[in-house]
DNA sequence: TATTTTATTAATCATTTGATTAAATTATTT
DNA sequence: AAATAATTTAATCAAATGATTAATAAAATA
């Protein structure tokens, strides 16, 4: 048995074994089709056990999701407030900072947006992205550098669309960019390192258009 | 009854109604977690018939997904592989005619890539998009446009994942764009109207980058 | 018209799947 | 150590699900 108190790294517990598991079934998967004997036998424990810490499926599936989405989008949040940044800095950390969250959890968006489409309305206000993002800081810049004619007129949500687009995109159709491209796992990566200083510029100049 | 010759719109077949039926069921919810019963119930028949006409469930969906990406590729390839057309030309109509194909599919995207991530092989090989992509009359264009320095260097899957991600991603994302904006049904398609002139200039910009 | 083929239905089967139960084991408290 | 509480397991249940069957109806063919 090993001590809790060891400096190595410790035995995670059940419940993080199942949480652990649920995650990555439930990403791999989604909702619908996975199946609670595939999370148990991922985790290597009974299945009696997923209902005894997390009474049912449905409950752990709103646990992980609501569990990955925060994480997620406190991250975000917390470079779109930082009233010490200037625009342009924000974009590039934001671009940055997201870019290496989906190297580690390449399959975190496609998830996250398949399950938001099949369960619209209690999730996403649950989230509150409209507080956290409309009313941040950023937002405030980008309707100050319009407002000063620095940059042309254009409506947030076609911001919002491209820069997510241009980072979230490329993981979520990597079987198929990959393919065309003949691409390995590795190479990709190295591509979205490259976007890391690409899509800011890419983005500035898109926003003198017009 | 209906003669098959009369004018007005004919009743689909019964394998139409079932395709019809699978394909909005399985685009909704995706392979694990459609049912042949609400497949079935979509289609008004008989659970039976399902099998009858197509063997399987899993037959049934390789139908459909072959069938609603190839007609998607087509458009495209079609598209790309105009020599009659320039650069610039092409990149308008492509936007142009994918944004009126998913006005009308909305959750296509969405279904084909969780499908594409969870079966990777077979279906991306069986569609070869290699070969329609990579060596179409467009790629053909933007290569011979960077040697001839009108543009400066860039992998053309960087090019392509812009392109797509500024266009599809919308789609995929809009449940929390719709929120995140405040926006019904139709602002949203006016959004996406806008984007069939903007993201040409926009895409146009990029590519004088560095 | 009689016969054969095709299409359709209700009923049912065998598995799968989410969940529970009761017993056994381990940890904690008294 | 004894008693109590928490954790884990094997066995099982009921409902859901993909698929089949046998009977019937409709259409096509001879």
């Amino acid at each position: 048995m090993k001590s809790k108190e060891s400096k190595t790294a410790i035995d995670p517990t059940t419940e993080e074994k199942i949480r652990n598991a649920a995650r990555k079934v439930f990403t791999q998967k989604g909702y619908g089709a996975a199946r609670t004997r595939d999370i148990a036998q991922e985790a290597g424990i009974n299945i009696a056990l997923l209902n005894y810490y997390f009474r049912s499926k449905e409950k752990l599936f709103e646990i992980i999701m609501l569990e990955s989405m925060q994480g997620f989008i406190h991250s975000i949040s917390g470079i779109l407030n930082d009233d010490q940044t200037s625009l342009q800095d924000k974009i590039q950390i934001l671009v940055s900072t997201y870019i290496d969250m989906l190297t580690i959890q390449p399959n975190l968006p496609l998830f996250v947006l398949s399950e938001l489409r099949a369960n619209p309305q209690e999730l996403i206000q649950k989230l509150n992205f409209k507080e956290k993002l409309i009313h941040s800081h950023f937002f405030i810049q980008l309707q100050q550098a319009i407002q000063e004619g620095k940059i042309p007129p254009i409506h947030p949500l076609h911001f919002m669309m491209n820069i997510m687009g241009m980072i979230i995109f490329p993981y979520i159709g990597s079987p198929i960019l990959k393919n065309i491209g003949d691409l390995e796992e590795n190479t990709f990566n190295t591509l979205m390192q490259q976007r890391k200083t690409l899509i800011p510029k890419w983005i500035e100049a898109m926003m003198l258009v017009k």
